[in-house]
DNA sequence: TCTGGGGTCCTAGGACCC
DNA sequence: TCTGGGGTCCTAGGACCC
C-alpha cells in the first residue's frame, strides 16, 4: 500500500502497473464548505459549517478546522454550535455544488468514459482500459487531483483498488487530499484490521449485533460461516457483508442507474396541525413530484405520504393506482385519501413528504392489465360485475384494450 | 444533542394464483 | 377434511448511504 498526500505528489517513477487495481473512487474534500471557500478566502483556516439555521436544522458539511471540534455531517446545527460556537454557518448553495459538480466529472470522463456518480460530490472510474492511454491508475488517479485541483480550486481524495468496495474505503482512509493504491494481492491484509463499522451496509443497529456476536472487526466478519451471520443478519445482508469482508465485490462500474422513486419532504420549524396548511404542502410536493415525472418522460404507479409526528414515529400509507400517473392533481388525491386513511387529522406533525414510485415511461402502454388479454371476450357483463363486486371493481374503460389486429 | 432531505434496498405478512 | 409449495404483487416499516 502507497500513499501519497498533497504535500508528497510525486508519482512513482518506475513503471507500475498498480498491479491488478483499476477502479478508482475519487471523493471530493469537504465538498460544500471548499466550494463555499472558493468565493470566501477569508475564512480559510476557521471552522466553517453549511447547513441550515432553523431550530431543527442539522449540518450538510463542515471544513475540517470545524470537524476538530467534533462537528460532522448530519449533526443537529445546535449541537454544532454548543461544540464549535465560533464557526461560521452558511446556509449552502446547491446549484453552485451542482455546477463543481458537473465540472470535475466531465474531468473524470476525460479520462474513462466509465464513470459512475455515486452522489453528487463522489463517483466511481473503471480505468482498466483507459491505462494505454493514460498510464497506471495511480497515474491516472494523480492526473485526475491535479487537473480538479487546477480548473477548480477544490481537492478531492482517491482511492485505487480492485473492486469498489476497497476503492472507497481506500479514498476514505487517505482524505484529505490525498491518494491510497491498495494492490489486489494486498486486499485482505487491507481490510481485515478495520472495524465492521467499515463495511458498506453496517451503521449503529447491524453493528451492534455485529458486537454481539463477537466480531469487531472486517477480517472476524471474514472468519464467521455464512449461516452464523444469517441467522442474525438475514440473507442479503449476511451475503453482502460476507462477501466485502471476503474482499469479494462483483458489482461493476455502471454508468446508468435507473430512478426508482421520485419523492419531496419537509420537515416544518414546528409542529402543524392546521389541515389548510398540511394541504398546502401536501400539493406542493405532489405538484412538484408530478413536474419531475414529467420531466423524466416517466409516470407513476404508486403514491406513497409519509408522516412524522411529534414524538418522531414515523409512518407511511401508499396506494397502487389503476392507472399510472404524471398529474400532480392526481397525486394530491391520493395523499389527501392516505392522509384520512392514516387517522392524522387533529394531530402534530412534524414532517410530512410525497413520494411516486414503481415508475415506467410515459407513453408505453403500461397497465396494470395484461395487454394479450381481451376483455371483451368476458362472458360476464359490466352490470353483472358491479351487482356482485361493487362499482369500484370496474375497469377504467381506457384499461380496455382493442382486440389484437390478426 | 435531539435528530434534514434525497434516495436505495431488504424483510415480512397477507392476498392471490397455479 | 385438512392442507403444500412456489411465485408475484402490495403494503408497512426499518436500516443505511451521502
Amino acid at each position: 500500500m502507497s500513499k501519497q498526500d498533497g504535500r508528497s505528489r510525486q508519482v512513482n517513477t518506475t513503471p507500475v502497473d498498480d498491479t491488478g487495481a483499476t477502479i478508482l473512487h475519487v471523493d471530493m474534500d469537504a465538498f460544500f464548505a471548499s466550494v463555499e471557500l472558493l468565493s470566501r478566502p477569508e475564512l480559510r483556516g476557521t471552522p466553517v459549517i453549511v447547513g441550515g439555521i432553523g431550530p431543527r436544522s442539522v449540518v450538510s458539511a463542515a471544513n475540517y478546522e470545524a470537524r476538530r471540534y467534533g462537528v460532522n455531517s448530519a449533526m443537529p446545527m445546535s449541537l454544532a454550535l454548543r461544540r464549535c460556537p465560533n464557526a461560521t454557518v452558511l446556509p449552502g448553495s446547491y446549484d453552485l455544488y451542482s455546477k463543481y459538480s458537473k465540472q470535475v466529472l466531465a474531468i473524470f470522463e476525460d479520462a474513462t468514459p466509465l464513470v459512475e456518480p455515486l452522489s453528487i460530490d463522489e463517483a466511481f472510474l473503471d480505468v482498466a482500459g483507459a491505462r494505454r492511454v493514460h498510464g497506471s491508475p495511480s497515474e491516472i488517479a494523480q492526473m485526475i487531483r491535479r487537473r480538479v485541483e487546477a480548473e477548480t480550486g477544490l481537492t478531492c481524495s482517491v482511492g485505487v483498488a480492485g473492486t469498489k468496495y476497497v476503492a472507497k474505503v481506500a479514498s476514505s482512509r487517505a482524505k484529505p487530499d490525498g491518494m491510497l493504491v491498495v494492490p489486489v494481492a494486498e486486499t485482505q491484509a487491507f481490510l481485515r484490521p478495520l472495524s465492521v463499522g467499515a463495511l458498506w451496509g453496517v451503521g449503529p443497529t447491524t453493528e451492534e449485533s455485529l458486537r454481539r456476536l463477537g466480531l469487531a472487526t472486517v477480517g472476524d466478519v471474514a472468519d464467521t460461516p455464512y449461516d452464523v451471520l444469517r441467522s442474525t443478519l438475514g440473507d442479503a445482508l449476511a451475503a453482502k457483508l460476507h462477501s466485502l469482508a471476503n474482499g469479494i465485490d462483483p458489482r461493476s462500474v455502471s454508468t446508468h442507474r435507473e430512478e426508482k422513486s421520485i419523492g419531496r419532504e419537509v420537515t416544518f420549524s414546528y409542529d402543524v396541525t392546521d389541515e389548510a396548511e398540511i394541504r398546502r404542502a401536501m400539493l406542493h410536493q405532489a405538484d412538484d413530484a408530478a413536474a419531475r415525472l414529467r420531466a423524466a418522460g416517466l409516470v407513476a404507479r404508486t403514491v406513497v405520504l409519509k408522516l412524522r409526528y411529534t414524538d418522531f414515529s414515523t409512518v407511511t400509507k401508499s396506494r397502487t393506482l389503476a392507472e399510472p400517473t404524471d398529474v400532480g392533481r392526481r397525486i394530491y388525491e391520493e395523499a389527501t385519501a392516505a392522509w384520512h386513511a392514516l387517522g392524522a387529522a387533529g394531530k402534530r406533525i412534524r414532517l410530512i413528504g410525497v413520494r411516486v414510485e414503481q415508475l415506467g415511461e410515459s407513453g408505453s402502454g403500461l397497465s396494470l392489465w395484461d395487454p394479450d388479454e381481451d376483455w371483451r371476450d368476458a362472458e360476464t357483463t359490466i352490470d353483472e360485475v358491479a351487482a356482485r363486486f361493487g362499482k369500484g371493481s370496474i375497469r377504467p374503460a381506457a384499461l380496455l384494450r382493442p382486440k389484437k389486429q390478426t
